[in-house]
DNA sequence: GGACCTCCATACGGTGGCGTATGGTTCCGA
DNA sequence: TCGGAACCATACGCCACCGTATGGAGGTCC
């Protein structure tokens, strides 16, 4: 039988999230698409905004695993190229970065993409600086090479963007390590 | 007296999309904005798509004007710095080009942003070959400096980036003129 | 000064989504 | 087996927006 959880719901928020936007987050729609009613919904959650959070705080515990788990590997430059092997592996994840920061014209979703993003950056940063690089460097660096990974998705959208990922982590890692450095 | 034109009617529409997205773009509540009724809009405009595709035209018109007007810079390294000066210079203008990507799950919009998109990396491509990197590279180079200029205003939207316009220029120079190249 | 065209306001019906109310079904423990 | 809790369907009122219908105010031309 088709009974639903909390988290089944959060789960095909998110979903449709990232396929149409926030407004795809839509309380009849949702129940349709998992064949159920908005009874079941409302039975799980208060209302809407609910739901929106919920699933917020779905991606943000993947985000964090994933940085977790980049955490462990104790070379500061095998850390980046997995970390952007993974990036660039993955759109659809991408695609979620981008769409948060499309709608965080909701300040429920700013406040997440927000914190998100700062952390990535940080981590990012942290790893350039145990390469050697000054702060402000990494810095700059970190800025420029995060920014292309948000604007390529960006451009993917459009359908633009047609290079391969390991082009892209090439690009990506001169970006981050500098000049015509290999490995 | 307040009689409107379709242009008015335009503007406002681009002005609504830039600040909240393609579901600002309504009818009645830019009606209420401009202190008119339904009645003026739907005598200029058989409907909203109507509207849109007058806002969208209107923005590429004017993105066309500024690629003329660095047309006429000769020199192509000038002309690079001047596109970036501009570029930085103005968060509104990067502002609409993400919003236009964001709201490309609309066909309407997707294609002009696509061509509008196109067309600006092909003019910085072509500029960089001027100066003298060969075809591939310079695909490379834009490819990279202008997802960093979408990525840049991704960032923006979450107060991320508080870096002043010059040194985000730099940085943009450095990607598209390659490393420790000044001028 | 009357016919006419331009431009606009108001009122209306239709649609889609939110949240509530109410009742029904399934399961589980006493 | 019976009662209550968990879970869900249906029906309803509400609101925001789209598009239409209708009529009215202000100019213009003869």
């Amino acid at each position: 039988m088709g009974r639903l959880s909390a988290d089944d719901w959060a789960k095909a928020a998110l979903t449709a999230l990232a396929e149409g936007g926030l407004a795809a987050v839509a309380v009849e729609p949702l129940a349709a698409r998992l064949g159920a009613s908005k009874g079941s919904f409302y039975w799980h959650f208060p209302n809407r905004q609910a739901l929106v959070q919920a699933a917020l705080e779905h991606w943000e515990r993947d985000t964090d695993k994933i940085t977790a788990r980049l955490g462990r590997i104790p070379d500061p430059r095998e850390r980046l190229r997995t970390l952007l092997e993974w990036a660039f592996a993955d759109p659809a994840a991408a695609a979620i970065s981008f769409r948060l920061i499309s709608e965080a014209d909701d300040p429920q979703i700013a406040e997440v993409a927000k914190r998100v993003n700062e952390r990535r950056m940080s981590f990012m940063c942290a790893t350039l600086v145990e390469t050697g690089r000054p702060e402000p460097e990494a810095r700059r660096r970190v800025l420029a090479g995060y920014a292309s990974y948000l604007g390529i998705a960006a451009l993917r959208r459009l359908a633009i963007v047609h290079e391969d990922p390991m082009t892209l982590i090439d690009i990506a890692l001169a970006e981050l390590l500098g000049p015509p450095v290999n490995g």
